[in-house]
DNA sequence: CCTAAAACAAACCGATCGGTCTTTTTATTG
DNA sequence: CAATAAAAAGACCGATCGGTTTGTTTTAGG
């Protein structure tokens, strides 16, 4: 990888760790310099301008989310403990997280849905991935009898998606690793009570 | 109530509204002008800085939110009907906010979480506000055996409240509110099925 | 109705915003 | 190693930031 190459992809780490932490709004290019160690010259000789560089920083951040899914689910072939991997990735959101600031879908959700045409659309397309990996899981296990013929693919990925988000928001808020281990604790459950099919 | 306390509420109820759309970074004191009308001296005679017309605008979000809850929850007096009261104010979030722009709470602790301390004060005391009416309904449901005994109030609010707010994440990510409407009917049947007491 | 006080407008402030451009330094390559 | 292309520095730009100050208008109370 070149010098220049290099040069981006650290700049596109960092940024991503502030913006992840600050907002796109809240994080200015002079705190990117400041976190870069660079000069304006050296950021926008890589990028056109913030927004460009808030696009790639997300996209960034959100394939480091994909990575830990892609590293959680090796070996697990049983639907089941396909998606208790899944929960097994924000088990260390808060203390390991994939870029600093917590999970970068949700912060980039919540920021950009009334106000970033373009983030939002980014964020959709991260939580598409996603939704669209449990998704698969689902059927397939269905279709395995690995889990109940009743079970609905939409609901559970809704289900999965929105309590593990609103555990990390709250767990974010207090400070207080708790909350989203209350919340994967219970998705656990409901995973082994509801969704698995009992012989 | 004066012109000017008259005045000061308009300003704030607009304010919460921009704040709650744009966030506390991504809303300037010209956004602020252009939607109430007024010019600087119109706004700063009311509020000593923007920080303080934020706080001041996200207590009024909150208190908007709290408004809905009692409201939902008059005349209800068993506990399951009191939790399934929660639900009810979230499905017309999207529809008929208490605020533009969605649920202020969740907006504010998202946003404030790593960057602005006096704000996640303020967020993290109307959390303290929701997860202690939860608390309270439940306790007294379980003492009242409207409730399974085993039932804790600790997990309960953690769960409700991060389903419904992970919801409506995903709701307005999506701009469909069907997601809100899976997490609260998923709610609704763990109330019923795993937490009434069953004769 | 008159007057004192408060509300509001509008010009103004230094600082910072995102972004450009020229110059200097550093890599890359023949 | 020299030539050249690319990367980075840093001065600079107009616009906008949050905030102040100075007038003018409006409100409220006697």
């Amino acid at each position: 990888m070149s010098k220049a190459q290099q040069t981006k992809t650290r700049i596109i780490e960092q940024a991503a760790a502030l913006f992840n932490q600050q907002g796109y709004a809240g994080s200015s290019m002079s705190d990117i310099m400041r976190v870069t160690g660079l000069q304006k010259g050296g950021i926008y000789n890589h990028f056109r301008s913030k927004d460009e560089l808030a696009l790639e920083a997300f996209d960034f951040a959100a394939s480091r989310v994909q990575q830990k899914f892609t590293g959680a689910l090796k070996g697990k072939r049983h639907a089941v403990d396909r998606l208790i991997a899944i929960l097994s990735v924000y088990e260390h959101m808060l203390d390991d997280p994939p870029v600093q600031g917590g999970c970068p879908i949700l912060n980039t959700a919540v920021e950009s849905d009334d106000a970033h045409p373009a983030l939002r659309e980014r964020a959709q397309h991260a939580m598409d991935a996603w939704r669209g990996l449990i998704h698969r899981i689902v059927d397939k296990g269905v279709m395995r009898g690995e889990l109940r013929a009743d079970v609905n693919s939409d609901t559970v990925a809704t289900i999965l998606i929105a309590t593990i988000e609103g555990g990390v928001m709250l767990s974010k808020l207090y400070g207080d690793a708790s909350y989203l281990e209350r919340a994967l604790n219970h998705l656990k459950t409901y995973i082994q009570n509801q969704l698995a099919a009992h012989i």
